[in-house]
DNA sequence: ACATACGGGACAGCCCGTTACT
DNA sequence: AGTAACGGGCTGTCCCGTATGT
């Protein structure tokens, strides 16, 4: 996963002073949490100096909120979205996605939790530019998913509209994780996985049968 | 020789300083995170002196430990244990308790999270103690829906086992719980407690017809 | 060691509170210093509790000059003053002495210093009241070693006074035991009574054939 | 004119600042000891920030090993060891010395101790990297004063080595220093110049008669 | 751009002593 | 006599940010 010759879409300048700091923080912030990272850990892991640090991000909450947008949102397309968008169904989406994620959490042998989980756990009630940054990363989750939903035929009662399924999908994982974080296994997230899964193939949405929800 | 009378006089009163430093602390903790919560602010919110503290709890550890076993586990116990044993269904517990918790959070007008939740994702991984302290609780937590779920009549498919829902149906409430704090409403709240009680209405383990929900 | 049926010559009351507490401080005061000691080791080292403490001494200062009154001048008196009063000449009283402490060092296997002089460095400029303790407790060792020489025949010249040689003898000990305690070995210690040993024999004040040294 | 105009201007002094802190340092730890001087006293009398202390010297131990490796070391140097290679005979240069330092505690009217001393009595057993330290030092002391002797023409025997001697020196000097601290006088200071700069002259290395000591 | 020096404030833990209580 | 609760204050360390220097 490190220097790969495949390329992301977005040039993050992997290279760059930015991109390593980045990535550290990114690590840092995910594993430790936002205010048990100190910035020279950060800057230790980084291998670079307070004074590129600074030069590149002129405070800990600029850090932060580029991690946000520059590290965490990436990090959720690659996993989320884009894996949903390919897949035929929603379901089978979730499926990859949240199996995708097991499974290295299993390789790992630790859970270090969902950095948007993370995150907006710490600082989302606290300070105003991190929740809005947040915010709109799970609207974002949960759109992609709804639009997957809604372009999946038969329409929906009100309860189960796309949107609310959609919620519920993501509420679902967040918690997962915290489960599999609590306890540091993906128990949790595979229980929930097979669970959505099946839910989802039988939902007012599918045809096939009628309706028996999981 | 004035002596002013005898303002001088203090009482000792252990359960009661006990008591006033965990609630400061665990509002302070669901409220800024263990990380963001200094031991000052502990202090003062509890109207104590350095010296009550230490004697009380050593370390910020032992306070936050203390914080999970005496005051999490018994809100977790109020909100949630009890209204699910009370109820008739599983679906009108959850229904119960989540809409008690979303209307708190409406009455309020913010999301400070769920206090397992919060200490769990900000210090599950790092610390073993606070692990191993909040995993028991989200067993727990999940034990009392399965147990009620088990009691509930029809036996039930492997995938769709009450150990399993029960996760399913914490996973759910603890993720929904992220995202009303990322967003400061309790909107996922309210989805995930409809999706959910209609799930469990119509899981196989149900067999009458559907009851009210509160 | 614990409850043994052989009385030290001194009575210290072993089985009271207060001699548990003065041998506790004198230990911890010996080996890491009065500054680096707290109140709570000694506590822990004697197996009492703080209130207890309190009643015998009521404060750290009263505890040290207690041990320095209680415990160090006794260690003195059986370690130099009681070996030189009995001994033959100052020559073996000082060869015994040395040689003892010595020997003892190298079963311990560790150095801990001289009690007197430990405290003396670390307090001495400091607090006053420690200053004169340890002051008259050089001055007896001196005296008791220069009453000795005077015993001893010969008169002196002036520049080998008993008071001087005596100055120099503890002198010559005392930092022998700071460099013991430096390097961590009785070598000085040795090396420094065989000197010692030697220039009393042909001091002015020794009149017949040197006699054997212990 | 002012240097008021340009007060924001803050020069960077590495050198300096680094000095400032370790002269205040070595000041204090000899007037007060290690343990009993706090951070904020060297701050303080160093006239620097904790920034900048913390800059230099990451922890409170790195201070005082920088000490004894910067000051103390340098000290001796000055105090002793140039004035013995100097001087014509061990004898005169050990009178220079100590008369030297004496003359001094007389016309400052107190006396702190010897920083050597101060510090391998206070730290030696407890810290191993300050007992490395020091003894390396009171090393180099020895062998200095060896060297001198062993350069002083005749053979020794074996107790009356130049090391055997050395030690005595350096070991008679420490306590005397110990003695003057304690009684805060140049007193046993005096003594032992006198004794040992007799010892010395009448030591294997004279030729006039047959070794006879003192 | 990057690297070092520095400013100033906080934080967790500790420590000595006093006071209520048994 | 002995125990536990409590009162304040201090200590070493850390931390974020800024300024200087190259």
């Amino acid at each position: 996963m490190a220097r790969q010759a495949k390329a992301k879409k977005r040039t993050n300048n992997p290279e760059g002073t930015r991109g390593k700091i980045l990535d550290a923080a990114a690590d840092l912030f995910q594993m430790r949490g936002y205010h048990d990272t100190a910035m020279q850990d950060v800057r230790d892991a980084a291998g670079v100096t307070s004074g590129a640090l600074q030069h590149h991000f002129p405070s800990k909450k600029a850090l932060g909120l580029a991690v946000v947008k520059d590290r965490v949102a990436d990090a959720l397309r690659s996993a989320w979205l884009e894996p949903i968008e390919q897949a035929p169904s929603v379901a089978e989406g979730i499926s990859v996605s949240m199996g995708e994620i097991a499974a290295s959490l299993d390789s790992q042998g630790f859970v270090r939790g969902c950095p948007v989980n993370n995150l907006a756990v710490e600082l989302a009630f606290a300070d105003l530019d991190f929740r809005r940054a947040l915010q709109s990363i799970f609207d974002e989750w949960q759109e992609a998913i709804a639009a997957k939903l809604r372009a999946e035929a038969a329409p929906s009662s009100i309860e189960c509209s796309p949107d609310a399924l959609a919620t519920l999908v993501v509420a679902a994982y967040s918690g997962a994780m915290n489960m599999a974080k609590a306890e540091q296994s993906s128990r949790a997230l595979e229980i929930t996985r097979a669970l959505l899964v099946s839910l989802l193939r039988f939902s007012p949405t599918a045809r096939s049968r009628p309706r028996r929800a999981v």
